[in-house]
DNA sequence: GACATATCTAAAGCC
DNA sequence: TAGATATGTC
């Protein structure tokens, strides 16, 4: 047996081991799965002489893919012709080749879901599309939701009949799908679907790829859609060799289109497939273990297992009631501070804060400012994402694509060059009718002639230019940085920084590619701006307090974790509620998050939490209650502290639960008067109750799980689980 | 066409 | 509350 194969265990071994056929390693949290998946690449490559060509391994992220590169390298060092890639990667490498095949050019662009929004509006525009009752973002998660599920615009438009929005819907699809073949653009659905496509339309293609990649590892194997499993089964069906690794309990992302049967019946689409289990877990403490476990075997929908570890109890799960969301920030410093000063050896980024919105990180922000900690955000927002930076890129995508549309139209006026409303609609009607790009209406309107001649002359040289040129040429000509310079505000000032960062990333990239003899043209550059993300970006060697969402938080870990905002719908939220399954896929959130935990774990609540401006009492969360108590502090002792005050208290109220209502976040509902059983209690709109914080008030709607009442100080939703109501004769 | 003011709405975010 | 967008005014 080879050195390196030592380390593993039984289960580890015998899963790096098991090269042909198909494999399932369920693999728990903090199990070494990574460590399980490299040595089995290594073993392969190293023992059995697979050639490294012939190996495809698909993450989800870039920064498994990275991870999963380099400890490859660790162990047998460079290996050209691997690809360990993001699905998203590997099928717009694919596309890259082949694009002609399915009627788009070469040199096609990739769409994130700001240029996607741009395009919904013009065509809910264009079709004169009430966009308050079909907002971009619902229209698209529409779109999105059908071609995942392998519904063509073609085919909805067949079905669209049964649905009262249908026409419009269908309208609207196959309008979008029109639009981005025309502009020559493909979203980030586009790229996987059409990566299928490809192969289920050309099988010479397809047959190339089998015989390629005889070895195939899947990464997350639960997060998969159905598009990125048929493309699985299309690829591994020629010589079955196909190894996936997940864990059904960390399926978080069911309404990305996530579909855990994938995982679930892996078996069924495998006869004779090889299940491992990886079942003992090397990050965290026994108690944190075993709280996890406490909640999550309350799903129904999952493979049976039970993570073991041969870890001390350690501490128990501390948790904390706070009295409104400003306390809970200042808690949680505190303990940060406390915890440090009892354990020197930590640092500032052995802790996390892991909440379940973005909204939530201000309040942390603000508190570790104030106790003079160091921290930073990982928010959905990539630095990408910056209004000049995407400004720049529209530039320059312009220049590999003219037919660009959304790009052209995001940089027409900035920096303004006198073409308003009425000339962009001119550009548009023309690009329509002519069938044309709109650049290139532009230049048949004489609109606009110093941008578009500066494509005109960028198309004749961009050959001979490197990435930097052409950028600095961009930021020169188009007035760009000069119309920043000539505000001189600080505004403006930060800006122009971000753009000569973006600048300098471009030339060290340039210079890195220089270094190991790679191509680099602004293609490349493109697409890796693409595909990069903000949560890559983390880097663990910053010595500062983490504080992101817990889905982000998915494949790291930390000594210490903190949970807050541990309420009734704020987690599990309450669009979970009237969701088929939505609560158990908060309750797997709940235990990727405790998971992430390796020594100490700290949960919170607040009594009272302001969001949306509103400041609202809130009901502990029904997680706090699954967690066995042998393992939590703090829980039983807050509600007895609760029924004392309350024996004291001459409220008349009778509630099934004895403390707190909840929450208070949900749209105006519409007047629907509907009968329905509260905690035992028969309550009808206009009835009215009593609450034992609010006082009396009256039902104004009863919408699933919430019911809205309102009392004197104004109207409170209710979840009903918990209500502590009584009708009022 | 540019700017100021009013109105609306609100999860998670991988690629 | 805060941000994004819609509408109004010059």
């Amino acid at each position: 047996m080879q050195d390196y194969l030592s380390k593993l265990n039984k289960e580890q071994y015998e899963a790096a081991t098991c090269v042909d056929g198909a494999l399932l390693i369920l693999a728990g949290a903090g199990s070494g799965k990574t460590n399980t998946m490299t040595h089995r690449i290594a073993y392969m490559i190293k023992e059995l002489g697979v050639s490294p060509y012939s190996v495809l391994a698909l993450t989800f992220t870039n920064k498994a893919a990275g991870e999963m590169r380099e400890r490859v390298e660790a162990l047998i060092g460079r290996t050209p012709g691997m690809w360990i890639q993001t699905f998203h990667s590997a099928c717009l490498r694919i596309l890259r080749a082949h694009a002609e095949r399915l009627g788009y050019g070469r040199s096609f662009v990739v769409y994130d879901p700001a240029d996607q929004k741009s395009v919904i509006r013009s065509i809910s525009k264009a079709l004169d599309i009430d966009d308050k009752a079909f907002n971009a973002a619902s229209l698209l998660g529409f779109i999105s939701a059908r071609k995942n599920s392998g519904v063509s615009a073609a085919e909805f438009e067949k079905s669209s009949f049964s649905r009262p929005d249908g026409k419009l819907l269908a309208a609207v699809y196959s309008a979008y799908e029109a639009r981005l073949l025309k502009n020559n653009a493909m979203d980030f659905d586009d790229l996987l679907i059409n990566a299928l496509k490809l192969f289920e339309r050309h099988p010479d293609i397809l047959a190339d790829y089998q015989k390629r990649f005889r070895y195939i590892m899947v990464d997350e194997y639960q997060d998969t859609n159905m598009i990125q499993y048929r493309l699985m089964q299309l690829l591994a069906r020629a010589h079955g060799n196909i190894c996936v690794v997940g864990d059904d309990d960390q399926c978080i992302y069911q309404w990305r289109g996530a579909d855990i049967r994938n995982i679930l019946e892996f078996e069924k689409d495998f006869p004779g497939a090889r299940v491992i289990r990886l079942e003992r877990n090397y990050r965290s403490s026994a108690n944190i273990i075993n709280a996890a476990h406490s909640i999550i075997v309350r799903n129904e929908s999952r493979k049976s297992k039970r993570m073991r570890t041969d870890a001390a109890d350690g501490e128990k799960i501390e948790y904390y009631r706070a009295n409104d969301d400003k306390e809970e920030a200042r808690w949680i410093s505190e303990k940060i501070r406390a915890v440090m000063r009892k354990r020197p050896e930590l640092g500032y980024s052995d802790f996390a804060v892991l909440y379940r919105n973005n909204a939530q990180s201000r309040r942390f922000e603000e508190s570790l400012i104030s106790k003079g900690l160091p921290y930073r955000v990982l928010s959905g927002m990539r630095y990408y994402d910056r209004a000049e930076v995407k400004d720049m890129i529209a530039y320059m995508r312009l220049v590999i694509n003219p037919d660009d549309d959304v790009s052209l139209l995001r940089i027409i006026n900035t920096p303004r060059r006198g073409i308003g409303k009425a000339k962009i609609d001119a550009v548009n009607a023309l690009a329509g009718t002519k069938d044309i790009s709109a650049l290139e209406a532009m230049r048949e309107l004489g609109i606009g002639e110093a941008l578009s001649n500066l494509y005109s002359s960028l198309e004749l040289e961009k050959d001979s230019l490197s990435v930097s040129e052409i950028y600095d040429i961009l930021l020169d000509k188009s007035g760009y940085i000069d119309a920043l310079r000539a505000q001189e505000s600080p505004e403006a000032d930060s800006r122009i920084e971000n753009i000569l960062e973006f600048r300098s990333e471009i030339i060290e990239k340039q210079q890195e590619a220089a270094d190991n003899e790679e191509e680099f043209g602004i293609e490349k550059f493109m697409e890796d701006l693409a595909l990069a993300s903000d949560i890559d970006n983390h880097d663990p060697n910053e010595d500062a307090v983490v504080l992101m969402t817990l889905h982000s938080a998915k494949g790291l870990e930390f000594p210490v974790v903190f949970m807050p905002g541990m309420e009734t719908g704020l987690f599990p939220s309450y669009r979970s509620f009237d969701k088929p399954g939505g609560v158990e896929e908060e309750r797997r959130l709940c235990y990727v998050g405790m998971t992430r935990a390796k020594e100490r774990l700290f949960m919170s609540s607040a009594e009272w939490r302001t969001m949306y401006g509103r400041r609202d009492v809130t009901g502990e969360s029904q997680f706090l209650k699954e967690i066995d108590p042998k393992y939590l502090e703090g829980h039983a002792l807050y509600e007895r502290k609760l029924r004392e005050a309350e024996r004291y208290s001459s409220s008349a109220a009778v509630g099934e639960r004895s403390y707190v209502s909840p929450i208070a976040i949900i749209k105006q509902m519409k007047e629907k008067p509907k009968r329905q059983t509260l905690a035992g209690v028969e309550l009808n709109t206009g009835d009215k109750v009593e609450h034992t914080k609010f006082g009396t008030g009256s039902v104004v709607g009863i919408d699933g799980n919430i019911i809205s009442v309102r009392f004197e100080e104004g109207i409170k939703k209710l979840a009903k689980d918990m209500a502590p109501l009584i009708k009022l004769e």
